[in-house]
RNA sequence: CGAGAAGUAGCACAAUUUGGUAGUGCACUAGAUUUGGGAUCUAGGGGUCGCAGGUUCAAAUCCUGUCUUCUCGACCA
């Protein structure tokens, strides 16, 4: 197994990133572009996420449904603005065998429309609503540039649709999962981010709200790993659903989507891994623990295993015929978060050594105290990973007072700078024209204290603006 | 989608300029010796040179098209 010479992050860190995708075993390239083969070991990581947001849905309410993966042209062209946002980058079925069909159909980009025309079919009273819904799915989006993870043209994600008898309840609902999200990210994936509602410009298509979680990476760029959107009765108009309320009149049920996708992992490498590899917080990482045994060691390596199981703690043993110092290498490459050394020449002293990933801290413990140290280190590692990559974002987030300030920040500097606005959508074109940043998120919790930073005028709010993978 | 670069064994590359029947290192397989930071020896296996056309007695090499990857733009929840 090949793996050495990643590329150095603070030399080029696009090719540091696609190395620890590729040497890390996590992706492989298709012969169709942008459509990745997700690896054993990055499918296990989408798997734990899958497992821990999935418990979260459920526990919240919403059922897991399966929808159809084609949409026929005049489905998808109900909701103008929807079909507008989506059209360049849907991808057409035209042919069925050799026949050519009546009508073609898109690869769903994103399901609103097939579930609107369900939820026609299913609501007619007050009595059926709410509808929780989430799919697993992948989607398809016919993207021009496209990186493993960060951005392909074939997705595997998770979309939540939620059909709701008040606006209060579809707004609560969509705040919701939108702290779901945020709280999965900052616990399990150790990655603070940054969250609030998308300006008119930037939100989803079709949608009167869109709340963002926005990540930055090592780099400062943003990557945006998940969205929230409140409807209104936008979709339900469209498609004409009603449903009869408790006095017995004609209402429009209120509605929500909400997406996270394996975008996520792209997330964790470019915050977390280093020039050795992946590095993974423990509590997402699929096995907790790597065991490199060292000479003859099989009854200890025995009694280890019963009790990591005992500890349902996840583990591999590299029993391969490669030296030891192969083995270190490969364990870091790959993320394991604890590795234990079981070595013959520490057991005779009823020792093993310990290392975490994050830092490659050793410590030796005794045999017996394995356990509760592993435990201890799990979590100081998940901890300390995510204080880095807040200290790291923190200190790369800056303020504009006067454009010719942004400009500068904008050309010397990465990360996201914190400006007030007016609101306008011009002046948010002429930053993107000036500086190509992009806003990322309306800061809610600040009141803006000066002028809006483009034209001077009075700032009806504060905005975080950065670039974006 | 625009500009540029690349594609030869699992990986990294050589041979392409000047057309003549494909090579090196690592990896892989078997055996032996090894084992605490990327082992050693011996013996093996593996490539219709991205794909499709064309030129030629002859194409990895020249020409055309196409696909994929990378970089920079544009686009993009």
């Amino acid at each position: 197994m090949e793996v050495k010479d990643i590329t150095n992050r603070d030399q080029d860190f696009a090719k540091w990133y696609t190395d620890v995708c590729k040497k890390a075993d996590l992706v492989d390239y298709s012969s169709v572009k942008g459509s990745m083969i997700i690896r054993p070991l990055g499918y296990a990581i989408w798997e734990e996420m899958v497992h821990v947001l999935d418990q979260k849905f459920k526990e919240t309410g919403h059922e897991n449904v399966q929808m159809p993966m084609f949409i026929p042209e005049s489905l998808l062209n109900v909701e103008k603005e929807h079909v507008e946002g989506f059209a360049p980058e849907v991808a057409w079925v035209t042919m069925g065998g050799k026949e050519k069909l009546e009508e073609r159909m898109c690869v769903r980009p994103t399901s609103e429309v097939l579930f609107c025309e369900h939820f026609k079919k299913i609501i007619r009273s007050y009595r059926d609503l709410p509808k929780l819904y989430n799919q697993w799915c992948t989607i398809v989006r016919w993207e021009k540039t496209t990186r493993p993870f960060l951005r392909s043209r074939e997705i595997l994600w998770q979309e939540g649709h939620t059909m709701h008898a008040t606006a209060e309840e579809a707004k609560a609902e969509t705040l919701r999962m939108f702290n779901i999200y945020r709280e999965f990210q900052e616990e399990y994936l150790a990655m603070p981010v940054i969250t609030g509602k998308k300006t008119e410009k930037e939100k989803f298509a079709g949608a009167e709200e869109t709340y963002t979680i926005e990540a930055m990476m090592y780099d400062g760029y943003a990557l945006q790993n998940g969205t929230s959107h409140y409807f209104g009765q936008h979709f339900a108009k469209a498609f004409d659903i009603e449903f009869v309320d408790a006095n017995n009149k004609i209402d429009t049920p209120y509605q929500t989507s909400w997406g996270c996708t394996t975008r996520m992992i792209g997330g964790l490498i470019m915050t977390h891994s280093d020039n050795n590899g992946l590095v993974l917080p423990p509590k997402i990482a699929p096995w907790k623990v790597i065991i490199i045994p060292i000479g003859e060691v099989a009854e200890r390596l025995a009694t280890l295993e019963e009790n990591l199981k005992s500890h349902h703690i996840t583990y591999k043993i590299d029993n391969s015929n490669k030296t030891p110092g192969f083995k270190f290498a490969e364990a870091e490459v790959k993320g394991y978060p604890i590795r234990i050394e079981l070595g013959e020449r520490d057991l005779r002293n009823d020792e093993v050594t310990l290392v975490r990933r994050d830092t490659l801290e050793k410590t030796k413990v005794k045999f017996n105290e394995i356990l509760p140290k592993v435990e201890e280190l799990m979590e100081t590692m998940q901890k300390d990973m995510y204080d880095r990559a807040k200290i790291r974002r923190d200190s790369m987030i800056y303020e504009a007072h006067t454009y010719d300030e942004l400009k500068d920040i904008a050309k010397n500097k990465s990360g996201f700078i914190k400006i007030n606005w007016c609101g306008d959508m011009a002046c948010e074109d002429k930053i993107k024209e000036d500086t190509t940043l992009k806003s990322r998120c309306l800061i809610e919790d600040e009141v803006p204290d000066e002028v809006c930073v483009v034209c001077g005028k009075k700032a009806q709010t504060k905005l975080y603006i950065g670039r974006q993978y």
